[in-house]
DNA sequence: TCAAAAGTGTTACAAATACACCCATGT
DNA sequence: ACATGGGTGTATTTGTAACACTTTTGA
């Protein structure tokens, strides 16, 4: 690098890059998302999403998922950037630039004793506690991003365990829009997209009935998206 | 601030945060970039995005709006964060995190000097020399997002004169889409959204008959969203 | 036997698509 | 008078929304 390369970067102000991950899970029929109770100044004891600083070797989509699995011991987690938080004064320590990240993670598998070590608490979307800095707003952010996002992508499943019942995913949907939606419209609906795999096991944690275990068929359903198809479930 | 605090972000690592804009406009029915060649060093001479670094004291957005003001004359556009471009070693020189944004404007409004004053062209799109970095990657990343966007919300306005006819609207539907409307039904769904207001006037550069001008209600339009209203275009 | 959730079809309505001709005007 | 782009209507298909009862089974 010439001289004059190294003096265009030298004279310009160099700043924090941080990332925050707003992590959801799905559980009893209600969307969660995993917080934690701050150990550390500053906000020693306030609740705060899970973040970290961007080291300057490192890319900033892996310090999300470096902090994501410190913390859930999880690996290949759906994630995905969600914007950036960039107000000169929304951390009055120092000006850092933070790249919000939410997470989509099975709630039967993350590492309890990580979470738990971390003093990391999953909370209901609707009895949030007042959060640190801007996270509030991320959280907001992400939902609705979440709320349209999953009419053109099948992203409800990254939520729910490998196998799960056709009640079970309405559920997730009915609280992903917050609103109430019709069980046999729901069926016919997610049933004729063909990117379900229906298995012989039943469910019987929530009837005496029981009710049948499908599986998400990724493969069909890159194919689909390869022939032009548009996934849509309202 | 306590020493402690002082100490928690002092040995963290530090580094540039840029903001590339990605520049749309529309004309004789195409979509256009504004893109610059480099008159210094790195890349003197190559192709480039506008952009700057974020100051200190900057929000990032205003970063983008100062780099737009500053080159096209322009306030008060259509603009709004992409993504962002954090790879460890995108930039050569030295860890530079880059927002993109992307902006729609109104071509025939933006200051021909200024332009000219800094090297910028209009590009097509379709012929589109080599970026540097990976400006090129950011250009397909903004194209996917107006295409999707422009099914949701009313951005195509952003890319007209304030008046236009129903055929501009349409050709630059066109152009975003990538595909051919009819134009009988292109016409019937965007007046039956109620948000164009005919004009006496006629726009006759195109044809000896004329078209109507039109203009888009902004007030209708807001009053339709908060009555939970979709826009949507196809 | 009853309570509780799973599963199933049809009809009405709305929206999207496909499609072809006349109109106005400047040259 | 003719070439050029502007403007219009209808029929078909497709998808969405509304709606109620039967099935299974553990307690």
């Amino acid at each position: 690098m010439t001289n004059f390369t190294k003096d265009f970067y030298i004279q310009k102000d160099r700043m924090y890059v941080a990332t925050d991950c707003i992590i959801f899970g799905f559980d009893s029929g209600k969307l969660k998302l995993l917080i934690f109770k701050r150990r550390i100044k500053p906000y020693l004891g306030e609740w705060s999403l899970i973040g970290s600083f961007v080291k300057l070797n490192e890319d900033v989509s892996h310090a999300a998922k470096r902090v994501l699995h410190e913390i859930t011991g999880l690996d290949n987690v759906f994630m995905e950037e969600l914007k950036s938080y960039g107000a000169a004064e929304r951390d009055p320590g120092f000006r850092v630039v933070s790249i919000g990240q939410y997470a989509l993670i099975r709630i039967s598998e993350y590492d309890k004793e990580l979470v738990a070590k971390h003093g990391a608490h999953w909370y209901d979307l609707e009895e949030l506690p007042d959060l640190v800095l801007d996270h509030n707003q991320m959280v907001k952010d992400a939902l609705e991003r979440i709320k349209r996002k999953a009419k053109y992508k099948p992203i409800g499943f990254e939520l729910l365990p490998e196998k799960f019942t056709i009640p079970q995913l309405q559920q997730l949907y009915e609280a992903i829009y917050q609103k109430e939606l019709d069980s046999r419209n729901f069926r016919k609906k997610v049933l004729s997209l063909k990117v379900l795999v229906k298995l012989e096991e039943k469910d019987k944690t929530s009837s005496k009935r029981g009710a049948y275990l499908y599986k998400f068929d990724d493969h069909t359903y890159q194919q689909l998206l390869q022939s032009g198809y548009n996934f849509e479930l309202s």
